[in-house]
DNA sequence: GGAGCCTGCGACGGTTATGTGACAAATCGG
DNA sequence: CCGATTTGTCACATAACCGTCGCAGGCTCC
């Protein structure tokens, strides 16, 4: 089963940032507004972790915090605390109420994706890793990096998704559209095409570094990459 | 018991769409053309899947969403909703009140199906297979691969949809018309005799990979796959 | 055994899907 | 603000695939 991260934020656009983020990663995402609400759905489906912010509306984040560790039905639930900059005193009450993590906005959606996995691996270990190895192909999501036969690979911020993409999903054919929505974002619209062409450099970065095509053409169904 | 899907869908264009692919894998099949009637068809046949879009007359989907979810009988219901593009906002709240998941439109289909087995997959185990083996035969249709004696074969997508609806129903026999309506869609005018071809074509891949001719013809009749 | 139907299969022209170099616009990083 | 990098799209060549035909041989039924 999907872990289910509740995210408790009042701004939208942060909101939505997280979401657009662990959707991606192919978590199950709830969303709350305001602290009453975040409240309500903790109870309706306990979270396996709780991303919350500081200042919310109804009910304070640390108010929060600190029912759940103290009162409710399950006081370890995991919880990522946001916090603006300048808040830097209440960090530590933070902390003292117990979250297990803290980031300050703004932050690096990369390094909070990776604190969010930090978190769950704890709790449901063997869940996601920050670097996979596929064949002769190393990915480390956090440094950035990717490695064939210890050679190191430049590629672009686009090809970097998606070879991340395939490799977490290896032997499993994804179709353009597929690749589009999941790889570019499900809003915007570009050309079917394209996805040949950033497969294209893929494959040419990844040919450089020697060994043949790990990529797998299927046609009129898409692109894969080839297991072990 | 063939699982039964709902489509709540009010543009005709995809209502069809969505009822020729859901029939094509075989499942129950029922259109509401607006909230009202969704409403209607949940409560005198519980579906197993509801295809909810989110714009609909009468009573939106988010609406149905959140009665379904709070008021009937059957909580549980599965729920992928289907939103445009540009209504991410919406998402937020669909998601907030209970979708299982989303697709937003256009979508593709094969995606969409994939996601509907996943999620029926999870209410009925067992229910539908990735891979499915038939005698030496193994057909995987996430990898798009095909395996005999642990030897990989190449098929042409014709020859892979043939296959991979021949080892649907292993010993059932098709007749050409039959394997013309599924096979390549019933909306494509090709010769009966071309099924002759495509199957001698998928005869001698599979025959490269060892073993004798899993096909059998049925003189006048048509072919099968054979058992065992 | 033979006429008439049915099937297997190689060959062939036409169509479609894919690989790739080029290029202009967009974006990034100072 | 400029140079460097990255990105999306196009055009074109090529390879893969498709549908049809024709013929040889098999099967059926009388």
């Amino acid at each position: 089963m999907k872990p289910y991260v509740l995210i408790a934020e009042d701004e939208k656009a942060v909101s939505e940032l997280l979401l657009y983020n662990l959707r991606k990663e192919d978590y199950d995402v709830g969303v709350a507004m305001d602290g009453e609400e975040t409240l309500m759905m903790i109870d309706e489906r306990t979270p396996d972790l709780l991303l919350l912010d500081w200042m919310l509306p109804k009910v304070s984040g640390i108010e929060i915090c600190r029912r759940v560790r103290t009162g409710g039905a399950n006081p370890n639930l995991p919880i990522i605390m946001l916090t603006a900059r300048g808040e830097e005193s209440d960090r530590i009450r933070g902390l003292d109420t117990g979250a297990d993590d803290y980031v300050t906005k703004p932050f690096s959606t990369t390094e909070l994706m990776a604190r969010v996995r930090a978190v769950l691996r704890r709790i449901r270990p063997g869940l996601k890793e920050d670097r996979i190895t596929v064949g002769d192909i190393e990915i480390d999501r956090v440094a950035h990096r990717v490695t064939r036969q210890s050679d190191d690979i430049h590629l672009g911020p686009t090809e970097f998704r998606l070879l991340d993409y395939f490799m977490q999903h290896p032997g499993r054919v994804f179709s353009r559209e597929q690749l589009l929505d999941t790889v570019w974002g499900s809003d915007v619209y570009v050309e079917a095409r394209t996805v040949d062409v950033h497969v294209g450099r893929l494959r040419k970065a990844l040919r450089n570094a020697g060994g043949d095509d790990p990529i797998r053409t299927v046609r009129s169904a898409g692109y894969a990459l080839r297991e072990d």
